[in-house]
DNA sequence: ACCTGAACACCGTTCAAGT
DNA sequence: ACCTGAACACCGTTCAAGT
């Protein structure tokens, strides 16, 4: 053993996110052990920490992935549509990732503990990314309007948006399938972009 | 040692609860461990199982009592005035629980492990007790709509509020303060509401 | 009956030692 | 240079032993 040099580093650094991912979908992110990463591809523990710094700087990148897969699902859906259909679509799209892939999606918003360090560049990137998706669309609603208007519009029906489907999902709140959800969705959507464009200051 | 009876095992219950809540304030939830409990109340391991099955169980309690204190300032608040202004004003009083006491209330949306037991009943109620406030208030919105569509729209409304939250708080959203997120949260709510009550087919 | 604390199995992380 | 695996510190949980 040692000096095997049977993979490159880049290779095993993707072996070891691909084994993680494949135990966070089976069995949730706490399941996610160093020595069974190991054990999966076929390495000692050693090795891990030849490719990430630490258990946590492999979850961040594990929760990159994510949302690199988020954001290809939301760039496949239509934009050129009305913002309102495209609004509804991205709506869609995220519910239907998030129920899809619920271990996966729920992992991105595990707390954090306090002390351990904060969130690279290129991660804070990848969200940025999702939240523009919706704010192009928001804009397209109101051209006439200021940037930080629609801005804003985008983060309160994001936030909307997730919320609904982590209650839902989580069964905090108590409903019954996927369908039920979108319902709930689109009811959250639609009340909120009628009542919106219909705001005394717009 | 052994034997003190110094503190009757309610009392005892009440001290790891009040230990471990003290910890979860100023550390997260991460930071709360069996051992550093017993150190705080001054007994060993041990006798933190005489009152509690384990940790998850522990953490349910202390969950418990967040609950409690979150269904106590929603009721603050008063009931009585228009709809509107009333769930505003359910909508302020969360976000404020929730930057006031943010280890706390993050820990209640901890993902659980896909393997440990569910929730015990009386949990499930006091979750179903913080719903009911906000359904209420919007039953009084629309008298004459169905029950249903009165708990659809509570549950998209607030998982909007609670999402919105979310998204500020933990910093996926790039909110300031929480004046910022106070703002969003009203322009949701607004707009919801307005959307809501123009829907076609009410 | 109440409480201790050693023991156990398991965890993330390190690093001297091997090739 | 790459990789091992024993060692370390720490974790939740149990339970025989003490009073």
């Amino acid at each position: 053993m040692a000096r095997r040099s049977e993979h490159s580093l880049e290779e095993i650094k993707e072996m070891v996110l691909d084994a993680a991912q494949s135990t966070v979908i089976e069995e949730g992110v706490g399941a996610l052990k160093v020595r069974k990463i190991a054990l999966d591809i076929g390495y000692t523990v050693g090795s891990i920490y030849m490719v990430f710094d630490n258990m946590a700087d492999l979850i961040t990148h594990v929760k990159g992935r994510t949302l690199d897969d988020i954001a290809a699902e939301l760039n496949a859906v239509d934009a050129n549509g009305p913002p309102e259909h495209c609004i509804l679509a991205l709506a869609r799209a995220y519910v239907n990732f998030a129920s899809r892939h619920f271990n996966r999606w729920r992992m991105i918003f595990e707390p954090r503990s306090a002390d351990d360090p904060p969130l690279p560049g290129w991660y804070q990137q990848k969200i940025d990314a999702l939240f523009n998706v919706l704010e192009v669309q928001i804009a397209r609603l109101a051209l006439s309007l200021p940037r930080e208007e629609a801005k804003r519009a985008a983060r309160a029906l994001w936030g909307g948006i997730h919320g609904v489907c982590w209650l839902s999902l989580t069964g905090k709140l108590d409903a019954v399938g996927v369908k039920d959800v979108e319902n709930t969705l689109v009811l959250l959507v639609e009340s909120f972009l009628r009542g919106w464009s219909a705001a005394p200051d717009s």
